[in-house]
Parts: structure tokens; C-alpha cells; sequence
DNA sequence: TTCGATGTAACAAGCATAGTTACATCAAAA
DNA sequence: TTTTGATGTAACTATGCTTGTTACATCGAA
């Protein structure tokens, strides 16, 4: 491990919210969430705070408070989810600034900034093609084959 | 800041001696190249460790000792490089086990691993069309037109 | 007015990262 | 054969991120 699961868990509410708003439009509350990815409820709504903020869920408060899709599953990307969450690159630069007086010190920054500007570009292409929808088809296609 | 910078690292260490390789092919040692990164040298020695197990470089000992690339610096490309530090994938699936009971909780780290696996293909393809002879090309092009 | 959930601050435990010291190992050169 | 300087790796530390947790003010429909 090293990374961290924000990405994973994001997904996993908003499939969740998919499935359970195929029979109800009713609000959800961050509490029964938890229960599903199995983890606290202030964790669900860190996370739904910032898909909120993006505009891909929304919160109601007073009496049958909780949270609902703002957009249909079929029109939210797994790259609005990643957008939403606004994690910095998958690969830093260097911890200590290194040499200025070296040639390759000086220039090796902005010529791996570039590298990876662009990787995540691929990145986010990528992840434009898959919708909530696909991951919960996807994931309800599996527990019904048993067999091993 | 979030992710590591071993990559970032491992690629200015061949950028580096790819550049100092140019003019004699004499070996270098971990402390000049610590020198350009801005390290300690147990870093770098550590990151060509990994390079040298997957034959990037190798190690001299005895008198005149150090490192050498072990191919020209267009055979290596940076997937050669993310390869050969064999980083885990950049997003982690859930930290607890979500709830095996819940449709969604079961079937969806089977789900995102497809998706993640497919993310990481699509970057390992991107990062081998760069090699270290491009990265140098490009750290050298910019310092030289320093107007702001 | 009540009541239950949101939204956020604050803190703790666990890990990973990067830096550092120390030292055994090695092999070419003298 | 001895010297010498660098490799290769273990061990430890400081720092910061991540996740989990408690606490609580805020909100708004019923």
C-alpha cells in the first residue's frame, strides 16, 4: 500500500447511491453508507462534501436529511469523481529542490512537470469512459456466478 | 503533496548520468550524483539498486567504482523505469474490507481492480513512448532561453 | 419547538517517506 | 597481499499523510 483509497471509496458511495435510488429517490443518510464500505460516517462525508461542491450529489437537511445524486448514474464519469476529490498528481517531484548549478537540477523539473501534466491527462481521458453506471453493472454482473 | 518521489528520483539519476555519460563513460559514484539531486547518497544508492536488478544499470566495485548506465540512454524508457521500481498501483482499494453482505460492498473491489489494472495500462503505455535520451533533450532545451 | 442528520474541527494511531549514521563487503590498483 | 574507496544494506529518526474517532454547532422540515 502507499496510495490512498479516497478515489476507491468516492466510487463506492456514489454505486451505492445508484443501487438504492433504483428503488427509492429517497435521501440517504452518510450513516447507512458507512455501513456498506465499512467505515466511519464523518469519512462518507468528507468525501460527499467535496462531490457536493462539484456539483455531483447534494445534501438536504431538517427532518428525512441526507444526501441524494444530483445527476443521473449514467452522467457521472469516474473522471468527475477523481476532478471532484482534487488529489494532487500520482507522482511528486523532488522532495529537496535539487542543484541549480547543475544543468540537468535546473531543467529536470519543468521537463518531468510536463511528462506528468500529460500522464494525467491520458489518465482522466481514461477515466471519462466509465460512468457509475458501468461500475455498478459491473459489479452486480459478478456475485451471481459462484462458481469456481 | 501525497505521492512518493522515487520515480522522480530514479528518472533524474539516468537523466543524469546520461548527460555526464556524453563526454566519458567512466563510472559514477552515488555521492556526485547525491550532489545534483540534493540527497543523501543512501537514497540514490537505493533507487539503483532497484534499477540495476532489472538491468538498467550496474554497479563497479573495487577502485574506480560506481555506476554505469547498461543501455544507451534511447533504449530506456520511462516505463523501464516505473517498472523497475515496481510501485504499487497509484489508488488503493478500500483500507477495511466493506460489507460482504451489501451487493455493492462484494462486488465492487473486484470491479474498481479492473478499472485500476486497465488505469495502470494505459499509463505504462504513455510512459514508454518517453525515454531518458527525450527527458534529457528536454531538461537541456529549456535553461538556455532565459528570458521571463 | 423538536429532532435527527449535516458539516467541520480536533485529535490519535498507524504507516510511508526521506534523510541519516554506521558498517560489512567487495575488487581493482598499488 | 595490502590498501583504499565505494557499494549494499540495516537500523533509526523526523515528518507528514491517511484513516478513524469524538464532539459539537448548525440546519430545516415536520
Amino acid at each position: 500500500m502507499s496510495a490512498n483509497s479516497r478515489l476507491t471509496i468516492a466510487i463506492h458511495i456514489l454505486t451505492w447511491m445508484a443501487l438504492v435510488g433504483r428503488k427509492r429517490p429517497d435521501p440517504v443518510t452518510s450513516n447507512r453508507i458507512a455501513l456498506s464500505v465499512n467505515t466511519n460516517p464523518v469519512v462518507i462525508r468528507r468525501i460527499l462534501g467535496r462531490l457536493s461542491k462539484k456539483g455531483l450529489v447534494r445534501s438536504l437537511r431538517g427532518a428525512n436529511a441526507g444526501w441524494v445524486l444530483a445527476k443521473p448514474p449514467r452522467a457521472i464519469t469516474l473522471r468527475d469523481v477523481y476532478d471532484a476529490l482534487g488529489e494532487g498528481p500520482s507522482f511528486a517531484l523532488h522532495a529537496a529542490t535539487p542543484n541549480q548549478a547543475c544543468p540537468v537540477g535546473r531543467g529536470i523539473r519543468p521537463a518531468l512537470s510536463r511528462v506528468y501534466d500529460s500522464l494525467d491527462g491520458v489518465l482522466r481521458t481514461h477515466l471519462a469512459r466509465t460512468t457509475i453506471e458501468d461500475v455498478l453493472a459491473d459489479t452486480l454482473r459478478r456475485p451471481n456466478l459462484k462458481r469456481t
